[in-house]
DNA sequence: CAAGGTATAATGTATTAACAATTGGACTTT
DNA sequence: AAAGTCCAATTGTTAATACATTATACCTTG
């Protein structure tokens, strides 16, 4: 077992240190899905800062769903749950590693396409400008587990030398400072298709999630419409909401 | 200007009341959008609880993305959170209502059931506490397309008399109080069984959309735990979220 | 043997205290 | 007037401490 020490003379706060270190922790599986780490106390003189300051490091976890405690029991590293807060926006490969699942891209494919009917009408532009789409599969090191097809707005003039390693999002707002803001989902249940199938590496005709997604900066204006064949049987989608 | 009190004495816990006063100020617009709340010290002073007490209300609120804090400023109130997600909160039958698709129930049959292994961990209950069982198939004038089975925690009483032909949770709400007010859903797809495809006129093996839903009250106590079979190519789920 | 109590271990709640870092505005200097 | 300096306000970080609540396992008692 690898140990971790926390820089008390750092100029990062030592919760976020040791929120970092628990991270590691449970991505290497040191502590184990579904098992308990070690208790707060024990942690904390482990770690060399107080409760107080541990607690917050796991508090953040537990918000994030990656931790769950329990009074008198103790707390464990939650079972994988691929989840979407809402209001969290992380990018899919970011939430996926915030899990331990590294995400590996398995085929990246640019090509400036004619929009039809609907995206013409969601970017709303004429059939002569043309708009880029992406394709993408991306998984697990095992196997592919969802293929996006992304078309992007013309006024966002990707290159395709656009580096496709960094977070979508993330490049978006670093390289065109253009920042999405809002995002609104349709999801639905599909047998694949023959194309998808083949991709995702299983049999014609079974299930798949399927997600449609348009996603608009702040004022509103379309950015990007997503298209998403997730294998079904491994991805779940978690939503949270309150009243 | 009302103002609201915390009970030192209750067994809730302060930084829960003071989470809970800080969301109605917001709410009745006393502390306005966009607008500074009082300062920390200012307002633990007023609630009559210490700072650090404080920050934990005010921690879950900035987590979701109610307040948003900056340091030599203050703490604001966040624009345009609350639109998308309380009108999320419309009973199935309402929003289906709401896109002109009238609901019909086909068939509802009640039991009370031994809880299995997730059941017990979800309620935090013993297996000897049985639990109510409802199962209800819905769907159109045309045909069902979904079908919930849910179970009730023991506390909620439930005779099996209630008037459920009134919405779910305005049902609880007024003849139990019980209000709902978090939950967490899981999305997937799969294939059907037997048993789904009959009860959805299908066939056997077709994609269904598959959402497992966890609902608790305003402490976050277990209320509700349900399984819903959606046909796959007539439902379809909407998410919107912003940052 | 069953019921109930008790010790123990874990997280939950709450307070006080001190100092750090950041921001914006007021003030001072050039 | 412009630029730089300092100060006050505000949130951020960290620690030490005390007691409450909950769950388990073990022990006691009838």
């Amino acid at each position: 077992m690898k140990k971790y020490y926390i820089d008390h003379k750092s100029p990062i706060p030592l919760h976020v240190q040791a929120e970092e270190i628990l991270r590691k922790m449970i991505n290497a599986s040191e502590y184990k899905n579904g098992k308990l780490i070690p208790n707060e106390l024990e942690l904390a003189k482990q770690l060399a800062i107080s409760r107080t300051t541990l607690r917050q490091a796991l508090n953040k976890l537990v918000y994030e769903g990656l931790l769950s405690r329990k009074k008198g029991i103790g707390t464990r590293v939650v079972e994988n749950v691929v989840s979407s807060k809402s209001n969290k926006w992380l990018s899919f490969s970011q939430e996926m590693e915030a899990r331990g699942i590294h995400i590996k891209n398995y085929e990246l494919h640019l090509s400036w396409v004619k929009p039809d009917e609907s995206l013409k009408q969601f970017f709303e532009i004429k059939a002569n400008h043309k708009v880029l789409k992406m394709e993408r599969l991306r998984g697990t090191i095992d196997s592919p587990f969802v293929y996006f097809i992304s078309f992007f707005h013309p006024r966002i003039c990707l290159t395709g030398e656009e580096d496709f390693k960094q977070p979508l999002y993330e490049m978006l707002k670093n390289e065109h400072s253009i920042i999405a803001t809002l995002s609104r989902e349709e999801i639905s249940a599909r047998s694949c298709d023959r194309f998808i199938a083949d991709k995702l590496e299983i049999t014609t005709g079974s299930p798949i999630l399927f997600r449609k997604r348009f996603v608009y900066d702040q004022a509103e204006r379309p950015i990007e419409y997503n298209l998403g064949y997730y294998k079904g049987d491994s991805f779940i989608y978690t939503v949270e909401s309150r009243r």
